[in-house]
DNA sequence: GCCGTTTTCGGCCCGACTGTTTTCAGTCG
């Protein structure tokens, strides 16, 4: 019998808990890094390994090389890694779950294990309990504590963060420490600053002469369950909702150094470092440092790359996914911003699941500074949540051509629908109905756990319906909820560039889909993206942040996004694929 | 274990903070 297919996912698990095993036994750190490395990449690799491995271009991917891509072979064909099998032998693979526990490392827990016999978390809270760790070199009242605390917000934990939550609470914090006397700058750092789609901890950076006012207000915040650390530069807390945050405090002309330094990515800061040695020189957080030993301070981050000769670049590009070359040879892409866009192309009414009138959302938009609507309601197999039958499109058309004679010019509204791709792989309309319209989405939302042949099938049937123009929120991923459909997506974005459908980015913090690496790839392949709200009220129009920075992570330009181009360009688009029935 | 416009061997970021230490080890980012 075959094995089970594995995910990127289920790849990149395998090698963290390799990673984690072998660092508990104590094998030499870079190895371990290796095992990091090479997961991470498979996470991020943004094409199904499989694919990548029938290809045999497995050790084109960064960080893979001969002893890894081996072993992902033995994954992928046989289903097991007699590797892995081994080191679970010498070491209990509970102990992967004790390694979780914040403050402990793998000699603390390698520690636990052979002097006190500790193989698990159940085992490690007894313990400590018991005071059975006092006795262990290195241990005291406080690291029990600690322990206990650590166990304890684990079981609370409920992993990364996704931005759109994250965010709100960092700015508020911002502003409260702009406030601070003394405070000359205060900035966001950290994947929060590079616009991640999950965030671990809240990193925040602030310039200031003196260091313990600023520590004092980030500490003594209403919403503080407790104090992590507490030092002259940095300070951590965590709140009461669980989240974590953590300040550094810098003299304001080594804010630029610390910025870039704490901004990340750790990948694209070794990279900036290699570059930094190249020529000499040494970077920190606290300054460029020649061999003789003399700082060069930078007060901005621009400084800092135009010390090395680069230009600066938007904190979303800093993954090491290419861009530091990209600035040495001054081809750094013009991202797309916010401001640029001039369309939303997916919202809702209250002719379906909407609680805006399509008058109420015409107006937010034009409001949100908008020149053009799509009303896209959902077609009726989404019954539950009051879907339009046929009957139902032809009405709203003359509810929707009385709002724009009212409103006149000062906004387009787009006749839409975000038509559902059924189980079975039909479209919810027939061909005709949907040839009426000006805008046609199609999304899945049902049966997103069909077997890769069946679900890759009813995407490309859409894809290939030359009613579609987009497709919405492509692979129906919630972001740290809901795992993707499995569709295949080199099959999916082949045939997106061969019908010129354009993809959606969901700018709704909780999709973001597609995500970043995906958008990257569609770019390269110039299949068209649209960012939408897919705003179900009024307040939900404009709330674009997100998934303008999605599309920045994958380098997005206004050019390839079609929403952000002159109505006039954007309808002849429309008309063009119009042409193709 | 990976990687290579100083390389196929020898690096791989390093400094802050904490708790236990009496000069340092472990963890984290």
């Amino acid at each position: 019998m075959l094995p089970k297919k594995m995910s990127n996912r289920e790849v990149a698990d395998v090698f963290q808990l390799v990673a984690d095993l072998l660092q508990i036994k104590g094998e030499i750190i870079y190895k371990v890094l290796a095992y990091r490395k090479a997961s991470d990449s498979i996470l991020d690799l943004g094409r199904d390994i499989n694919v990548v491995w029938r290809e045999g271009k497995l050790t084109d991917v960064p960080g893979i090389g001969k002893a890894i891509s081996e072993k992902i072979d033995e994954l992928l064909s046989t289903g097991e890694l007699q590797f892995l099998e081994k080191i679970k032998k010498e070491v209990p693979v509970s102990l992967a779950e004790v390694l979780e526990v914040p403050d402990l490392g793998p000699k603390k827990v390698a520690l636990f294990w052979k002097e006190a016999g500790i193989s698990d978390l159940a085992g490690l809270e007894a313990a400590t309990r018991a005071g059975e760790l006092r006795s262990l070199s290195g241990m005291g009242p406080k690291s029990e504590a600690k322990i206990l605390a650590g166990i304890e917000s684990l079981s609370r934990r409920t992993g990364r963060t996704p931005l759109g939550l994250a965010w709100p609470v960092a700015q508020e914090m911002l502003v409260l420490l702009r406030d601070v006397k003394g405070v000359k700058a205060a900035e966001m750092a950290g994947s929060l600053r590079r616009m991640r789609e999950t965030i671990g901890d809240i990193d925040l950076l602030v310039g200031a002469k003196d260091s313990a006012a600023v520590t004092e207000a980030f500490v003594g915040q209403p919403n503080v369950a407790r104090v992590l650390g507490k030092g002259d530069i940095k300070s951590s807390i965590e709140l009461t909702n669980g989240y974590r945050a953590q300040l550094w405090v810098l003299p304001p002309e080594r804010f630029g150094t610390a910025l870039q330094y704490a901004t990340g990515s750790k990948d694209h800061n070794v990279r900036l470092r290699e570059l930094a040695l190249k020529q000499g020189l040494s970077l920190s957080d606290q300054a460029i440092t020649r061999e003789d030993g003399t700082e060069i301070l930078c007060a901005t981050e621009a400084e800092v790359y135009e010390y090395f000769g680069l230009a600066w670049m938007p904190s979303e590009l800093r993954e090491d996914r290419g861009e530091i070359q990209a600035a040495q040879n001054g081809d750094l892409p013009v991202l797309i911003e916010q401001g640029q866009l001039r369309s939303d192309l997916h919202t809702h009414s209250t002719w379906s699941d909407g609680k805006g009138t399509i008058e109420e959302m015409a107006r937010a938009a034009k409001k949100a500074g908008l020149k053009l609507i799509a009303i896209t309601d959902h077609s009726h197999s989404i019954g539950v949540i009051g879907g339009m039958d046929v009957k139902a499109v032809r009405k709203r058309r003359k509810e929707i051509e009385a709002v724009q004679e009212k409103m006149g010019k000062s906004i387009r509204i787009l006749q839409g629908v975000e038509v559902e791709i059924k189980a079975d792989g039909q479209l919810d309309y027939p061909d005709e109905v949907l040839a009426e319209l000006d805008i046609v989405i199609a999304s899945l939302h049902v049966s997103l756990r069909q077997p890769r042949k069946k679900v890759t099938q009813r995407m490309l049937n859409a894809i290939q319906n030359p009613n579609v123009d987009i497709i919405g929120h492509p692979t129906g991923r919630l972001v740290a909820e809901r795992e993707p459909a499995d569709l295949d997506m080199d099959v999916v974005f082949a045939a997106a560039a061969e019908s010129g459908v354009a993809l959606e980015i969901n700018a709704n913090f909780k999709r973001l889909d597609l995500n970043d690496v995906y958008s990257r790839r569609a770019i390269d392949l110039g299949i068209p993206l649209s960012i939408n709200t897919d705003a179900h009220n009024t307040d939900m129009l404009g709330k674009t942040e997100y998934g303008v920075a999605t599309a920045r992570r994958g380098w997005a330009e206004q050019e390839h996004v079609i929403n952000s181009w002159q109505p006039r360009r954007l309808l002849s688009w429309l008309r063009k694929r119009d042409d193709r029935k």
